[in-house]
DNA sequence: TCTGAAAGCCTTTCCCG
DNA sequence: CGGGAAAGGCTTTCAGA
C-alpha cells in the first residue's frame, strides 16, 4: 500500500458512491489502475463492506447505553458462550474484552430507557453476569466510522503526502 | 416507512453495494418503485452516508481506548469549545456527553500503547481537562454500524415481517 | 503499470396501469 | 404507487505502450 491507495481509501471512507473515474481523478490516475487498486484493497480484506449508514433518530434507535460488565471467573467455554449470546443481541452494537476493573464494555442502542430496561432482563435472562452497569449517553458530539489512515504503513519511496 | 423500506434498510445497512434490482427483487418490488424508495430514504435523510468500512489492523488502527473525561464547571461556551476540539482528532471516532460521574466518553482509536500516549498529551495541550481515565480493549467482539431496526415505527396497517 | 477506448451492466427516466 | 422498457452513465475488460 502506497500513498495512491490512502487516498483512495480517504475518499471511500468518507463517500462510498463516489465513482472510479472521480476518485481517480481527484487522485491523479485514469479509471482502469483506479479501479484495479480499489479491487485490490477489496481482495486483501483493507475495504472490508461498503454499507449505508442511517440516522439513529429516524430509525428510532436514539439512546445509547454503555455497559460495563463484571464476570465471575469462568471457563474459557463459558466466555465463548458469553460472547456469542452478547454478540446476538442486534441492539448490541460494539463489544469489547477490556484491560482494568471492566472485563467487557458493550455499546448498546435502543430507543428509550424502558426498551434498554426490556433488553437488560433479556440479557440478564441469558446469560449470568456477576455485575452490570450502565452509563447513558446525553449526546452523540461525534460519530464516525472514518478510521484514522495517518497510521498507516507504507511502503518504502512514499514518505510524502 | 413501512415494512418495504424496513427491508431495504436492512438489506443496504449489510452492503450497499447491492444493485436496485438486486434489491428489488429481495423485497418483492421490481426496479422503478425499489429506486424511489430508496432515493426517498436518502432524501429525507433516512439513509446519511454510504461508506467503506476497513479493516483496522490492516491500516495499523489496532487500539480502541476508552476516555473518559470529567471536566470543571465551565461555560456554554467553554463547552461547546471543548466539543469542537476533541471532534477535531481524527482519533477520536465517537464522542458522547454522559449522565452520571463520567461527563463526556471519548472512543480513541490507535495503532498502540504508545500512540495513544503522544495522542494524550496533544489533546490536553489543547484543552484543560479535570481528569482523565483511560481503558484499553483487549479485543473488539463486536463492532457494526448496522443499527437496530426494530423498533422502528411503521405506518399504520404495516404490523407484520 | 498506466492510458484510452469498447462492451456490458445498472441506474435513472419516461410513460402507462 | 407499482411496472416495463428505453436512454444515459459507470464499471469492467481489452489492447497497446
Amino acid at each position: 500500500m502506497d500513498r495512491l491507495d490512502k487516498k483512495i481509501l480517504r475518499l471511500l471512507q468518507e463517500d462510498s458512491t463516489l465513482a472510479v473515474a472521480d476518485v481517480a481523478k481527484r487522485v491523479g490516475l485514469s479509471t482502469t489502475p483506479c479501479w484495479r487498486r480499489i479491487q485490490k484493497l477489496e481482495e486483501e480484506g483493507v475495504i472490508r463492506r461498503r454499507v449505508a449508514v442511517l440516522d439513529p433518530t429516524k430509525i428510532n434507535a436514539r439512546v445509547t447505553v454503555f455497559v460495563s460488565v463484571r464476570t465471575a471467573t469462568h471457563s474459557v467455554e463459558w466466555l465463548k458462550r458469553f460472547s456469542e449470546v452478547v454478540s446476538e443481541f442486534d441492539e448490541v452494537v460494539e463489544f469489547y474484552r477490556m484491560s482494568g476493573d471492566v472485563d467487557y464494555l458493550l455499546r448498546v442502542v435502543v430507543p428509550d430507557i424502558a426498551a434498554y430496561d426490556a433488553f437488560y432482563k433479556r440479557l440478564i435472562a441469558r446469560i449470568e453476569i456477576r455485575d452490570v452497569s450502565s452509563s447513558f449517553a446525553m449526546e452523540q458530539i461525534k460519530y464516525t466510522t472514518e478510521l484514522p489512515l495517518d497510521y498507516m504503513i507504507l511502503e518504502k519511496g512514499d514518505r510524502d503526502a
